[in-house]
DNA sequence: TAGTGGTCTAGACCACGTC
DNA sequence: ACGTGGTCTAGACCACTAC
């Protein structure tokens, strides 16, 4: 009925009753919903406010989401895995023996809508991360990727132009095995790949896109794919749900 | 002097017409102070609390941060870039050619104070990793870490009682080279590593553990080291103060 | 001491979901 | 129609920082 003793401040007390109550399963019914903001701002004597930070510290950490119109409710970790090396992880790797050791389910990342293609004049971070001169031109395609039917994924992919020119990755479907065939049959096929990732708080743009709750954490990523003699003949940049997400890299010592 | 249009929220407009200003380089003298909270409610006819959340959105991407009793100032996001295969990048990967050409500073994470060594029944999640029975003996050595005296992450290593009994990794300092090479002095050298991240929002403890603002996200990292034969010889799972990593990859196709 | 961010209140209205 | 989360106000007080 009261929210912990000890905490400085109210809505840590609350969030830190609500986290006990979670975690001891009192809101494992059907629907796994929490009382409204009034009822929780009611039985702790605050403000609707107050509960509401106390809530938001909750999502923070991932316990809990709300849904507009309806509710608070007790959130649950599926991340899509994500192995930088699918094939040799399967032969070479062997089997799992990590710490998170979730199921490595078969949902499939699927591409929704049309994927958009331009021809562009390159911006300066792609320019320099394709050691090509700024607004080179530069195939730009642009697509999101879902699970279930939902959003969980933006990607933007950028070629260049002498490269791709006379191939399907300009058109919006590139066919079979997508850009990285063509680029082999072109005989640009990348055989390395170095991935940077960063994480931080989506933007209000990116909420929209990828339709996150305000304050959600999301992945940045950024690949550079080299073909043999070194040149950089792809680089992608994706924007990730974080909460939906596990990567996985293996590499050797 | 008016928020952007066009925006539905208050609060986005103030924070987008704020976002512009910081971009155009207005608040680029010395302090890289912003004006404080009640002079913005001013400006913009809102609320502080609506300000306020103006500015959460601001700093939830890193473009600002705030100093209790002195105000808000623009951010600068300096990463430390932690390359999975220091090594082998310097050699074998060639230089850079990323979209983030960040600076490959030399600024080295060191350990703050002593790490904490001891002997215990090993968690479940740790011992499915290891391929242990639960509560199996390992060795649990936790420690932090600090770039330029602030704390940037939490490492936690558990290495079997079995392979570490006889050697230095039961001893607060584990001597030259750390825990790897005592393992590969006792023949148990990884060969390989397995490296999951997840990106999710601090909990209250490591906020006040990694002294982060609250809502700050973090990355988990979870990595298993294997010796020759596939025995796991170390797990270590470690949390980083996701503002100031940047990491990378390279791997073949 | 004056100014700052941080917390908190007791109301209000809105858009949306569920029924 | 009603309940929900989400936004917003106009105050208030506190702890901290800088002067």
């Amino acid at each position: 009925m009261s929210p912990k003793s000890g905490e400085p401040h109210k809505y840590r007390g609350i969030a830190s009753d609500l986290r006990d109550r979670i975690k001891a399963g009192e809101f494992e019914s059907e629907k796994r919903q929490l009382p409204s903001e009034r009822k929780l701002a009611d039985r702790y004597t605050a403000s609707q406010m107050t509960v509401r930070q106390a809530l938001g510290v909750l999502r923070d950490e991932g316990l809990i989401e709300s849904r507009v119109g309806s509710g608070w409710f007790v959130a649950e970790w599926r991340p899509i895995v994500r192995n930088a090396l699918e094939r040799l992880s399967a032969t070479q790797w062997g089997e799992g023996r990590s710490m998170w050791d979730v199921d490595i389910d078969d949902r499939r990342l699927e591409v929704v809508g049309r994927t958009e293609v331009e021809l562009i004049n390159s911006p300066e971070d792609v320019a320099r991360a394709l050691d090509m001169d700024v607004a080179a031109r530069v195939w730009k395609r642009n697509r999101r990727y879902a699970v279930d039917g939902e959003i969980v994924m933006r990607a933007t992919s950028y070629i260049p132009d002498d490269l791709a020119h006379d191939t399907r990755i300009t058109e919006s479907d590139s066919g079979p095995g997508g850009t990285y065939a063509r680029l082999r049959e072109a005989g640009h096929g990348p055989v390395r790949f170095r991935e940077q990732l960063r994480c931080r708080l989506a933007t209000p743009a990116e909420v929209d896109d990828l339709r996150l709750a305000a304050g959600a954490p999301v992945i940045e990523q950024h690949r550079s794919a080299m073909r043999a003699d070194g040149r950089v003949v792809e680089v992608n940049r994706m924007v990730l749900d974080a909460s939906r997400f596990l990567l996985v890299y293996d590499f050797p010592a």
